[in-house]
DNA sequence: ACGTTATACCTCGACACCGATGTATGTTGG
DNA sequence: CCAACATACATCGGTGTCGAGGTATAACGT
């Protein structure tokens, strides 16, 4: 998820760590945010995978800065990690809140469309957080308020986010004709 | 966040490994699944902790089952835990909701309340995903569809938190007059 | 007789992540 | 004049998580 910000955000032009880390929080800062010292490794493996490059300028307020870029194989990279994300990626809303932020970068619509379908069947498969057997409860059963509130809420987030899914696939498969 | 649901399962009762396994995936597994490697540790972890007791009994169907169950350490450990969550368990959905799925287990209604107060105080602090310097962007300014939609989902699932968060922070309200 | 599946638990190495801490520079406020 | 703060990068130890693999028992189908 990390990697995939930090791809995600030199796809567009190349930016050096500090800068970086600010686009990374507020991105995904106020839901969990991510230490200094997870960026800067993260950078590090990325530059090692031969994903990005760094060209070390003269600080422009403070001390040098390393402004790093994506390499021909970032850029592979990057649209490779859009187009087949792991089932965690497609499950996880944080995971896939930062795969749709980025998810432009994959320039085909029908490309786009596939990843989108994927989450439109994640969705559609009948689950739920409390089970009565394999029997998933549904708001309206439980006693607890708090249980109620998660199943009431993630059902908010189903349908809201259902509509938009089949909105958006129509309207990228209409480019398609 | 894992911890947390081992110790709200055995609240209710006593369980062994496989079955709070089970537990575990049907609670979050469709989200984030947990590995046998991950659960099995922390089980001992909290053990060693002393937050709870293993029995050995024969196996019903199979090898062996370490049934374990709660010490007070482990029940007074919970409610900790549930009063008094780290900011992580506020922010990040994930943890959030398995948050949400034991507070009963905090039997004070008031306890509760303050736990429910922190979450709103989080959703109604103006945050976006994405932003213009400072400014948070709202749906309507991205041209960008997918960036939209991450918007879009996030809006309704804050409507509806919210709506459910002042309903239930009343009616706990309610109870304490 | 044998392979498969389900139950039931466990270890190990690899690695991502975090908090604490460190280094250095330039600007701002008292 | 000096402390505080923002910029800018980095290391280190501890720990949680995962995938791969292992052990053992019992039931079921063929």
């Amino acid at each position: 998820m990390l990697e995939l910000a930090i791809l995600g955000f030199l796809y567009d032009a190349p930016l050096h760590g500090y800068v970086l880390r600010r686009h990374i929080a507020a991105l995904t800062g106020h839901v969990r945010p991510v230490a200094e010292s997870t960026l800067y490794p993260a950078i590090k493996r990325l530059e090692k995978a031969g994903l990005l490059v760094r060209a070390t300028e003269p600080g422009a307020v403070a001390a040098p800065r390393h402004v790093l870029s994506l390499t021909e194989e970032g850029r592979t990279e990057l649209k490779r990690r859009l187009a087949e994300p792991a089932q965690r990626e497609i499950t996880d809303e944080n995971h896939w809140f930062a795969l749709l932020a980025f998810l432009r970068h994959l320039a085909d619509p029908s490309a786009q469309a596939a990843v989108l379908r994927r989450r439109l069947a994640f969705l559609e498969e009948p689950a739920s957080f409390f089970y009565e057997g394999d029997r998933p409860l549904r708001a309206e059963e439980l006693d607890d308020p708090f249980r109620r509130g998660v199943l009431t809420i993630a059902r908010a987030t189903s349908r809201a986010e259902l509509a938009w899914l089949r909105d958006t696939l129509a309207s990228l498969d209409g480019v398609d004709r």
